[in-house]
DNA sequence: AAATTACAGTAATTTTATCACAAAAATGAC
DNA sequence: GTCATTTTTGTGATAAAATTACTGTAATTT
């Protein structure tokens, strides 16, 4: 398993280009709970996801979190590297939420190699839209829809994730996902229980009516 | 006035480049009020303004705005351009808010430019970062800051903004701007008035206390 | 001057957030 | 295995903010 597989442009670099890519690409293993970029306190270099799933989430003084995306195999953490773009004003953690394997290439390889290939710019360039698209999606989600269709969706985007109708999740990992209070999550799921959409357990939340929620979540 | 002046690149670019750029663009005055670009719909170009204020805001189903962020004199508007980059995947609107002039550089024309030159490719970039940073500010605003901090920071960023203690504004645009609802923003004004921070009128909010509005701030 | 429109105010209700506390389940030390 | 501790969940009271549904009034148009 090289890099070359999973670099999309690979293909569209010099031969010199890939030699230096190839000479300093670090393979990472990082186990679940992870913490791998911290806000501005690091500044690694660029994340390959080779297999599992990162979270990209920002945390307020009081200490609470909002997920802002995740990456999955094959996607690319550039903020991991934000001190690569100036322009980059503020701090995002990164967090492993599978076991996972990546690549890491260096910082100051990726960025010599970026600002004199234009290829490798506009590359980036489209990483960071992507990115950009996921948080003004978010922040749709956030300003216009009320409570009841975020969490409905929230469960059925991880039920697909995780492929399964049995989500192991706790009330207040919910909450840090979605940017509110834990008996916020708490009351509403006790409602879905009682309208029969989902089983409730201790860490479990099992999806019973996916059509409903659904519905819900419009 | 040429875009050399408003351009910060300029001097990186080669004579061709130059050349392009130069024969392609066009000054546009526009009036306060006018909609230079609208989500998807088209795709003119990246705006260069030399003079006035434009703002970039994001609607809902129902019609209601939220403001994103503002560009003012020497900003680049990279996002009335967004089809040049694929994965820009949202709408945005971006508004005259003041009469202002700016100059249009054409998508095909800026495209190709930076198809082909990293140091285009990386400025993009880089305007690209700020842009986004910026939409990261607000949401941190959004989720963790309470509505009076928020209207107070406002009033007080408009204020400085006009360079005016004296603001024409309807409680309604300052709903737009905030993303909440009007009777909201009437409520913390009467509030605001009843502690003699600001005294209202139809159409106009003059700051009278600015200390106690920049502590409430935070 | 009357009608229309834009803007502001307010009351009632709902939704969401916060605070405070308690109960139940899981975990670890012994 | 039992007890103490921690984690997770449940819930009531209160507050903040959003929504709905009006009323009133200043400004503008006709």
């Amino acid at each position: 398993m090289t890099l070359k597989e999973y670099f999309p442009i690979w293909n569209r670099l010099t031969d010199s280009e890939r030699k230096q890519l190839e000479q300093s690409v670090i393979r990472r293993s990082v186990s679940k709970g992870t913490i791998l970029h911290n806000g501005s306190e690091d500044c690694v270099g660029l994340f390959v996801i080779c297999s599992g799933q990162l979270r990209a989430f920002i945390l307020s003084d009081e200490g609470k979190e909002v997920t802002i995306y995740r990456l999955f195999e094959r996607d690319i953490c550039l903020l991991s590297a934000s001190c690569v773009v100036q322009s980059i004003q503020f701090d995002i953690i990164i967090e492993a939420e599978k076991d996972s394997e990546v690549f890491v290439i260096p910082t100051d390889i990726y960025k010599k190699l970026m600002e004199g290939s234009a290829v490798l710019a506009n590359y980036t360039n489209e990483i960071m839209a992507s990115r950009f698209s996921e948080v003004m999606w978010m922040i749709e989600q956030i300003m216009w829809k009320s409570f009841d269709k975020r969490l409905a969706a929230f469960l059925l985007e991880e039920s697909s994730l995780e492929q399964s109708d049995s989500l192991k999740i706790t009330h207040d990992r919910i909450a840090s996902h979605m940017g509110t209070a834990r008996e916020v999550v708490t009351r509403m799921l006790r409602y879905f229980q009682s309208e029969g959409m989902v089983s409730l357990a201790r860490g479990a939340v099992e999806l019973t009516d996916k059509k409903r929620l659904f519905a819900i979540s419009e």
